[in-house]
DNA sequence: GTTCTCACCCAACAATTGTTGGAGACGAAA
DNA sequence: TTTCGTCTCCAACAATTGTTGGGTGAGAAC
């Protein structure tokens, strides 16, 4: 890294394109009054329609949406750096859920804020905007994910994906993962039994360690190549190589 | 409706909110030269890095992705008032392909006619940030859709979205889904033959009908009925009333 | 007309995934 | 300590979906 940096929406929006130093001492004063929440508390709740945003800064959010029938599926995962809803103000009520995962460190930003990033800083709002395209492509790439292979690669792919991200802020300290099956299950879209199937199968061949819950990944190369795993979806291209 | 609105961009932008008579006069000018595709040509491929952005007239078009053993699958349908790639300056390598369905008339829009756009019209720009929204809004409900429901709900519940989005820019005249049942299945993300027994079982019941690989909907309540069909995540709440 | 291709259709079998029921481990609460 | 709840893990069976192989019909090419 070129330079320490601390602030993880920084980090996050490096990978955009550089930012000037004006950039950044602008998003270091967004970040104020951080604040804690538990596991599985929810942010906001379908048909809501929320007022602030919320920026990750350390721990596991996601989007959900529950069925008629009960079941859960969860649609994305925000990791450290990423915003979790820039566009709270144009769509009006939530068509879904957002709620904690493990416990988080968070920051609310006003959409007073907001719009004077979009408006006086151009280098970041073009990079709040690469950042929302991401979040797409991220959708996409997950779709293909689940209708196109199974359940195994899936998982492994899904690894992957978590792992590369945190890299990208470098926040992959330790185990990425710290999920339930149950929670595992409802992101792959399949029963909390299968998920456990896979996970284990997984481990058995040595491309994962499980320890408390927590995933570690001792070999990324062999996990990618078992996940069939190319990276260029999350557009990381401008990223400072590790 | 309260106007005939030929421009379909402009009919589907109104889903956003009210337009004033520049902004529609504007997009009148954006649609010039109309060009035609026949079916399955392509627009963009995968890792192109393209200057132009294509809005729909008519027709359907679709993202896909194609994966290493050879298997595609379709990420996105664009219909007629739909714009394939906003984002086109912003993301750099395309990491995924676009190519059409049926036969189309589209319309290429230059980059700088979109920047005109997003900084001299608001409404417009206001509109166009919704509807790319309304786009990953889509994405998250197919996951669902994938991921959580059973092959014929989930067939049941395309044909519906189409039917809403089609009806939303006053295109639903004739039958939706002029697709190869290979297409269907590709979007699906399930096999061939089983993208055909679905299609049949759906027919015995009468829930939809066929002919010449077009499919009708005789009574689209019941459909929704079937499907579980909640369209609140179309965001169509300003259009108006059929 | 004949041949070729392509989409649709169908059946039998195989693979993957879901469901049910239950056991053991662990920590929190009583 | 005991109880309770939660998570992991496992096995047997059921449901869904994939694969293979083949048949039909319509239109295009010859």
């Amino acid at each position: 890294m070129h330079s320490p940096m601390k602030n993880v929406l920084a980090r996050k929006l490096w990978n955009a394109g550089r930012l000037a130093s004006e950039d950044l001492k602008k998003l270091d004063d967004v970040i104020a009054d951080p604040f804690q929440l538990d596991a599985r508390e929810d942010l906001i709740q379908h048909g809501e329609d929320p007022q602030n945003v919320h920026l990750v800064l350390s721990g596991m959010v996601c989007r959900y949406k529950v069925l008629q029938n009960g079941k859960r599926a969860i649609v994305a995962l925000m990791l450290p750096g990423d915003i979790c809803d820039l566009h709270v103000a144009i769509l009006g009520r939530m068509d879904h859920s957002i709620g904690t995962l493990t416990e988080c460190s968070l920051v609310k930003i006003s959409r007073g804020v907001i719009e004077d990033l979009l408006d006086n800083y151009p280098r970041i709002r073009r990079a709040l905007f690469w950042s929302t395209l991401v979040d797409e492509a991220i959708l996409r790439e997950w779709l293909v994910n689940m209708g196109r292979r199974r359940a195994d690669k899936q998982m492994a792919h899904l690894f992957c994906e978590v792992h590369a991200r945190l890299t990208a802020v470098n926040r992959m300290h330790d185990a990425l993962m710290p999920l339930t099956q149950e929670e595992l299950a409802d992101i792959l879209g399949v029963s909390t039994v299968h998920a456990q199937r896979v996970l284990s199968e997984l481990r058995n061949q040595g491309l994962v360690t499980v320890q408390d819950s927590r995933v570690a990944v001792p070999d990324i190369v062999r996990l990618r190549q078992f996940a069939e795993f190319e990276g260029d979806y999350l557009h990381l291209e401008h990223a400072a190589a590790e």
